[in-house]
Formats: C-alpha cells, structure tokens, sequence
DNA sequence: CGAAAACGATAGTATTACTATTATATTTGC
DNA sequence: GCAAATATAATAGTAATACTATCGTTTTCG
C-alpha cells in the first residue's frame, strides 16, 4: 500500500537526487545494505560501486562523499519517524496517551515496514543505532546545520516537546528530554548487544520502551 | 598537591605504556590538545609526530593506531571519573545526597583540575563529549570488550547504581538509567554548543546539571 | 662495561578518497 | 527524426593516510 509515496530529504545533502533514476535507487538500497555488513569505517564508494556494478565515478556524482551519504540515509530515517509519529497520533486526544504512544515509537525496535519498497527500515534502524551519531559529532556540524540538515530531527523533537508541554506546561526541559530519549534509545539497544553490563536487559520483555516510558511519566510530573 | 598519584589504565590499550617515557608522556599531552583542535577524523599520527618533534614509527611504538589511542584517553577519563566520585562521595551518608552528587559529578562542566599535571582535563572532556562514542560504535568493539577497555565505565554505572538500589531497592533499570544520564549529559553539552534546538539552554544556569538531576530523583521514586 | 631497549631517520607499500578525461549510450526538446 | 544535452562506464591518475620495515645511534640498566 501506498507504494508512490517518497519522503523528501533535504537537496543540499546530494549532488543528484537519487530517487531520480535506477542506478540512485541502487545506490541507496546497496549502501544500506552495505553500511549494515560493513559498518561505516569499512565502508567505501569502491565497494559500493561494485556492489552496484556500476564504478566509483558514477556513485560521486549523486554524492559528494560517504559522510554525506550517511547523512542522506539518516535524514531518511528521521523523516520516516516524523511521518510515522504524526499518523501514529492521529485521532488521540489524551496528550498522556499521546505523549506514551510517541515514546513508543521513538524506542521501539523497528519492524519491517514495506511502505517504502526501495528502503530495508530494520537495517536502517540498525544503521542509524550503529552510525548515526557520526553525522553530526564531527567538524562540519555547524555548516550541515546550516543547510538544514538536522530539521526532521528538530521537528520530531519540537512536536513530542509540545506533547510534554500540554500535559505539564511548567516542565522547564522538554527538548533535552525529548532528545536524550531519542539518542539514549539508540544507545541502549547498542549496549544490550554489545556492552549488556551497562543495561538491565529482561529476557522476552522489551525493557527500552518501558524504561523510556516509565522514566518520561515520572519526569514531567509536577 | 599529590603530584605522583597516576591512574592505571588497562595495558592492553598500548603497546608500551607512555607514562614510563618522557617521550610517552609528550605524546599523550599532544595529542589531547590535536585532538582537541582538529577532531579525531584530522588527528593523524604524523600531524602528532611533528608536534611532538619526533617521527610517526616512534608513536606506532606507543600505540597501535589512532583509534587505541583515542581509546586510551577515554578510559584515563573514565579512571579519573570513577576517582572523582569515589573521593566525592566519602563521608555522605544520606544515599539522596550521595546519589545527587554522584549525578553532579558525572554530568557536570569539567574545571581544570591540576592532580595530574600531565593532563588538560578540560580539552579531554571536551574530546569525550566529541568523540568517545566512537570508541564503541564500530566493529571491534566486543573484541575490546573482552580485552576490558570499558571497565572503568562499568565500574561508575555500577557504583551509583548501587546508590540508586539502597534509595529504592525495587528499581528495575538502574544501569540504563545511570549510562543513560552519562551519555545524556555529553550529548547535551554537544547541543548546546551545536544543535541547541535540540535542547533547553538558560543564560548564566547550567541545566544540564538541574535536568538529570531532577530526572533520576523523580524516576526513582515508588 | 656490555647487552638490551629506545629512538630517529629514512624508505616503502596498500588503500583510500577523491578528480579528470573520454567514449558511448540514452533521453529530451524542437 | 535529429541535434543537443545528459547520464553513465571505463580508465587513469593524484595526494594523503595508515601503516610496516630497516638500520644506525643513543640511552639505560644490570
């Protein structure tokens, strides 16, 4: 179902639109496939390229270089989210409900979604768990900012924030909340795989989200 | 004053420990203020070697790559981490005021400190909020594990996690929310700095200290 | 004082991250 | 339907990076 829907992602962060032709489709899906195998150290255009069967001249011409093309696919993802938030409140009027059901799907392990054919969404979430934050903790921040690149974040952030805000408008940290459920999710899921003393990880239970719940609900009390 | 304490950091991590040479001593000073200025993708031990008027075979002899090295000074920051609330903590008997103060220490803006004359505390907190992720996400990660690279870290989420069970021993997620409130914090001062949307910043008030504070009393409350 | 370790100097290699050029194939606009 | 523009493949090449290797000299330490 709806299969001709396409996010829009931010122009400055490629030099050609990839989904404008196969080979950009291509370049996407296999880097997904790519970074989630490889990790991004490992990962080169070279590899890409014949992962595609196409060469590494042709990859640089939709992107500028693999920071950026992590940052395409990170884009994605967050613009996904925010999709994904806005329908998944639609129609809740408790701003708690409301507010718990965003948690939910700010932390919640991604299943496959199938909306959008060209893009794996449960390796992109294991991209972005693994990735993500290199988009953004290095020099060229400040000017990726600058082009926009961080919007769909700053959006999810802005509309969860005002969530919190309708149900304690006296709460004094509703983005650091917000933003330290987001990247602490992300952070958790990496430690119970990989560092599990640093998490309270429960067999057959789904601890991030409940955390993540419990800990919002307290937080924003009065 | 104590000009001759050091911290012991796991000998895995170099192949010979630098604090036993001038020469290793100088490397480590360097590259924390290298590091600092350019950021970990720039950092190349040539850039160091020059810095420190010496060649770059001669820092291969220290450390194995740029990557161990960025690892040995996170975990020098996390020995002296865990230091800090050791002594910070004596004495405190109250396990509220004992835990609010472990939370301070942890999230708090870094003061040059002067016990280690060797080390600018200041740019390596400003190095651990840029760049410490990167000492886990990526794919040697469970191979440094096993070799105890995170201990130290594990040891201070144990430690006031600990502080959080004798407050309420029925707590379920003590140690995601103490790595939580660790990682929290640094990323918070990172957007503060570069993506303050993403946070609450108040003129003359540190926040970040006031809002993990706030958050783990409240959600350890019964 | 002799052996071992540390260091500096130099050289060299494979890979990476690009840039440039040209020939061919495809699309598009008139 | 054809010229012009565009996209791609193929190839080559460069500068920097991340190492590894060798060797002679100095320093240290037992």
């Amino acid at each position: 179902m709806l299969e001709n829907i396409t996010l829009q992602i931010n122009e400055h962060v490629y030099l050609k639109d990839p989904v404008t032709s196969e080979l950009g489709i291509s370049i996407v899906g296999k880097s997904i496939d790519l970074l989630y195998e490889l990790g991004f150290e490992d990962f080169t255009f070279k590899k890409l390229a014949v992962a595609v069967g196409s060469t590494e001249a042709s990859i640089y011409r939709y992107f500028e270089n693999k920071h950026k093309l992590l940052s395409y696919l990170t884009m994605w993802y967050w613009a996904w989210l925010e999709y994904r938030i806005a329908m998944g409140v639609i129609n809740i009027e408790s701003p708690t409900i409301r507010l718990k059901k965003c948690i939910q799907i700010l932390t919640e392990r991604v299943e496959e979604d199938g909306v959008f054919s060209q893009i794996n969404e449960v390796k992109l979430n294991h991209i972005v768990i693994h990735e993500s934050s290199k988009v953004y903790l290095n020099k060229q921040v400040d000017e990726d900012n600058q082009c926009g690149f961080f919007s769909s974040y700053k959006n999810i952030v802005k509309r969860v924030s005002d969530v919190v805000l309708e149900i304690n408008k006296d709460f004094q940290y509703p983005h650091m909340l917000i933003s330290t459920v987001i990247e602490g999710a992300n952070h958790q899921r990496f430690f119970a795989k990989h560092l599990p003393r640093l998490t309270d990880v429960v067999e057959g239970k789904d601890t991030v989200v409940s955390f993540f719940q419990e800990l919002v609900e307290k937080t924003i009390k009065h």
